[in-house]
DNA sequence: TTATAAGTTTAGACAAATCTAAAAATAGTA
DNA sequence: TACTATTTTTAGATTTGTCTAAACTTATAA
């Protein structure tokens, strides 16, 4: 129907994440720390978003993506993530420097463009922090992921994704080689500050629970 | 210095290549036809150019480049043309399709992102419309073309580029499989209307003074 | 249940980029 | 040279996205 703005697109985006891919209602000023703008832009942007019918809005009831606005917020997010493949598989590019350029990609508007992408990289069903990427219709995988906190001295995990995007965590990560993919053993958790010892290929150490809460794994199973 | 907005480098470009590659001066009027725009919005943005100095700019005279405008037209045309190789080479568009898309991603801005593209690309010479790729300073390789129209019967020619860049007349040539690198040799040229029967590859066709005068060429030569 | 705090919206303003209509400058020509 | 025609600039508006400050609504807790 519309064609959105960027700035729209990035709004929807927004929404979209804040509610938990949709599901629940979001209130203005969460939109307004997540787009490091005012409650009073966001209040304006709001109108305009709800004329177009990409959310449905009541003056101080906070806000719900509609299917229409979901429809644009996951295609903005399937060209993020198709970008984010592009610069570290092809580009070689580390995983932490990929997403402010994946910000501005995922404006450029061709939808033939973003298609032959996928085809060049292979249809990839996940980007390299681990997020599903969204078919052409909006459908991804979801895996059943847990925090590696809540992991157990003993088992064995594969990571398959983060929960915190920061640049500074992603780089700690890649210092210890923890991307995803990878294999991690709980050797040990300890009692007093639920750190953990892990073993990842042959080497040990510590993890503090600030880092292994926002690690996401699933069991490890020999085959697949 | 400053950093320019999409469309100061969208004015930038088009004056450098108004100014025939910033040597000439030019005018309000034609800078308002090829941006698509008016003459009263022209003069509002040359005059921000100009604080900016990336032009100069006098009431009534016309305006010329600067060389800090120069180095921003430039890189802005480094950016549109390699995305044009990837967009051909890698993804596989035709060479009449690729423009559009690049007129956006020329404005995403990671120098570092351009330097790996070039990188990938094996650090191409020429875009797929045979224009000249410059380099991180500036400079472009610039091969002493000519026109078809001008080329003498009986002689053999190498396509270069094209002096009209449109989607139809890019098609055009790409349903006689005329496209830069290829091999033409002029048979005949008629006296009544200039046009000409040329031998490519195993086929030999006509083509229209119209045509002939787009097609940029360089003599053949056997070895390099 | 009422006061206060927290969250949200409105009012009014601003910058960027655009437009139309009118005024001013320059160019072309008799 | 003087008169038009063309080109260019100015004046005044408009749209999009933003802001601060003030007003208003809802939540919290004494
Ligand atoms: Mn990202
Ligand atoms: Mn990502
Ligand atoms: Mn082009
Ligand atoms: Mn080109």
């Amino acid at each position: 129907m519309y064609q959105p703005t960027v700035t729209e697109e990035n709004y929807l985006k927004a929404i979209y994440h804040l509610s938990n891919t949709g599901t629940k209602s979001v209130n203005t000023s969460s939109i307004a720390t997540s787009m490091e703008t005012t409650a009073a832009s966001v209040t304006d942007m709001l109108r305009k978003l709800s004329d177009k019918e990409w959310i449905n809005y009541e003056k101080y009831k906070g806000v719900k993506i509609t299917r229409k606005g979901e429809k644009v917020a996951l295609g903005i997010i399937r060209k993020h993530r198709l970008w984010e493949v592009f610069l570290t598989n092809i580009l070689e590019f580390e995983w932490d420097e990929v997403h402010n350029m994946a910000e501005e990609l995922e404006h450029v508007s061709s939808e033939e463009l973003i298609k032959r992408l996928d085809k060049f990289l292979g249809h990839p069903k996940f980007d390299p922090h681990g997020d599903p990427i969204p078919d052409q219709t909006g459908k991804m995988e979801s895996h059943d992921k847990f925090n590696l906190s809540a992991g157990e001295a003993g088992e064995k995990y594969i990571i398959t994704g983060v929960t915190d995007h920061s640049t500074l965590f992603l780089k700690h990560l890649r210092k210890y080689g923890l991307l995803p993919g990878v294999t991690v053993s709980i050797a040990e958790i300890m009692d007093y500050d639920k750190s953990m010892l892990v073993k990842v290929s042959k080497d040990k150490f510590h993890l503090s629970l600030e880092v292994s809460k926002n690690i996401l794994i699933k069991k490890y199973v020999s085959s697949k």
